[in-house]
DNA sequence: TTGTATGCGTTATCAG
DNA sequence: CTGATAACGCATACAA
């Protein structure tokens, strides 16, 4: 049996209420007291029990982190360490836990989350990506449970507090920047539509074509998961339209690493014949060759404000919904080019 | 307040000692009440809380998770996501859940690694890293309390539970490899030399230029973190010694994509004029150009191994010490070439 | 400034 | 088979 509150107060002829309130360093304590309580606790190399804490408290000082399913691909994407990274570093500096999700399917997440909710496992939850049509925040927002997104939520934008980058104007300049380069055919490749970022980045990237007057064509945007197989498929068919794409905006770097590679196998020169620019900045894009032009969204940044946000919320519940934006700014590598042609 | 056991008990007409065995399934209980205490349940919405349990019980159900420090580079290696969804699957079979340590720094985390284990946040403790002199290895002994160790330990190899692969003989078959193919000249290009993977490789390496009676040299031995530079530097070294090597033995699949990226600037062909074989197989291996041969040291189960085996010593603490070795295998791709020259 | 008593939600022991 | 009752370790309202 570890030590307890009880055997502190015995040995400094205190009653346990005391050693309680040395441990919350109450003013109401006697520095003299405090001391003598300070010293039986070294003596007997004490430490609070946090289960009991949490009991009496109500409150357990852990932060829930809800990840995409284990089995989804995005799993593997370099974005999460960063973020948790970023998470890490505000519940750190807070005094908070973290405690992840478990779960291989949509559904066993959501059994999870259910436990750690229910059971008051934690004070508040993340969730690490932003989904459409999720009932993990449907069933947030009905236990009236603290959380915060990062992304953007898909519906209640105003009544959902999340931390997310522009990326409709992140993908518009992105854009933008390949049209004033000359292209005029541009293509999108994005992630799977479920998630509410490719949908803002292919909204700014439309936009930027309407504003340059450049027609929008089905056959230009794709969606696809190109993980593993680099998207051959897709990639060839692109390029064998009569008119082929000179520029490609893709929504992350390792999709682009990806194409890259693709393209690469099939002898194309980037930038020389195709400019790509893709999203998030992470190691890969400089180790890429080409390295690739990406846009930086600050992911530790984003689950930095996510983590200190959540503990706002769970300290004072009266803190109003909000909406944090993260800054992002585009980082001109190798992979652009000017285009004169036609 | 939320629903407790005690509302489910007058509901149900019995008393909350009742429910409690309702819940835990005890065979002492009628058929008949355990259908209406259920039903008791269903009705109130009532989720058992955790953390009273825990305190009941002494036992919290959750493993703490000892991650490298997040301000370090091994951080974002592609290995952790992996381990992780190895570890989170087998925790989820089993009904734990995952608390992960935060700092930036080896001391915070060491600082948090004793919250978690004083506060009795967790049952046991997986390492997901082994480096040399560990100070939280000493600690969790000296504790006495349950952990694994992901990778070899340094020392008291009997006496530390751990689950790992046979490095050494992996390190060996890669350089066999490399040897049969005509090389003479093989370099090592490992990772930082305060993880034991880096020893245990280095010395594999070693064996199998012995076992050829091929002399060793020290200028074929490369430490360094090669995340961001793509080790530009070591590399020119390499290739500017008198007798350059014709192949690379790399200890990590994100170390050989950077020196891939590094040989490409610098207009050397690979695998034409340079061999490269790396480990881990990571994603990252596929998707390079040209795919890497990499060695499968199926990281997916040493997650997996670490928290089945650590669960099994929480349940009983009799358990003997064990150590637990993940089959590899080498996955050829096209990183490597027959040697034609002297 | 400090001590006493009670509760947090469960589980476990002991009767019945 | 089921019900009281006492832990589990700590925090806090109330007393002193």
């Amino acid at each position: 049996m570890a030590v307890t509150i009880k055997d502190v107060a015995k040995i400094a002829n205190v009653a346990p209420s005391t050693v309680s309130r040395v441990i919350a360093n109450s003013p109401r304590i006697s520095e003299k007291t405090k001391k003598r309580v300070r010293e039986a606790m070294e003596e007997l190399g004490y430490h609070p029990n946090f289960i009991a804490r949490s009991l009496a408290n109500q409150s357990t000082q852990v932060i829930g982190l809800v990840m995409p399913a284990s089995a989804d691909k995005t799993f593997q994407n370099p974005f999460f360490p960063e973020v948790l990274r970023g998470i890490s570093t505000a519940a750190h500096e807070k005094q908070y836990a973290l405690q992840m999700s478990t779960g291989e399917t949509e559904d066993e997440i959501y059994e999870g989350v259910m436990q750690m909710v229910q059971g008051r496992r934690v004070d508040g939850v993340i969730l690490l990506y932003s989904a459409v049509e999720d009932k993990i925040i449907k069933y947030l927002q009905k236990e009236n449970f603290p959380f915060v997104l990062i992304g953007k939520p898909f519906e209640q934008v105003e009544e959902i507090t999340h931390v997310d980058n522009d990326n409709y104007r992140a993908a518009r300049e992105a854009t933008e920047h390949l049209i004033e380069l000359g292209h005029k055919r541009v293509a999108f490749v994005g992630g799977s539509i479920h998630l509410v970022v490719t949908i803002d980045r292919l909204l700014g990237y439309e936009k930027a074509l309407r504003n340059a007057a450049i027609p929008y064509k089905d056959e230009y945007i794709i969606q696809e998961e190109f993980l593993k197989e680099g998207g051959q498929g897709a990639i060839s068919e692109l390029l064998s339209l009569d008119e082929p794409p000179t520029a490609l905006v893709v929504a992350d770097d390792l999709m682009a690493l990806g194409i890259l590679n693709t393209l690469h196998d099939m002898g194309i020169l980037v930038p020389d014949q195709m400019s790509i620019v893709s999203f998030n900045n992470v190691l890969l894009a400089e180790v890429a060759r080409p390295p690739l032009t990406s846009v930086d969204i600050n992911i530790f940044k984003l689950g930095f404000q996510a983590a200190k946000t959540l503990i706002q919320m769970v300290k004072d519940p009266s803190e109003p919904t909000k909406r944090i934006t993260i800054p992002h700014n585009m980082v001109i590598r190798q992979t652009c080019k000017e285009f004169k042609g036609d």
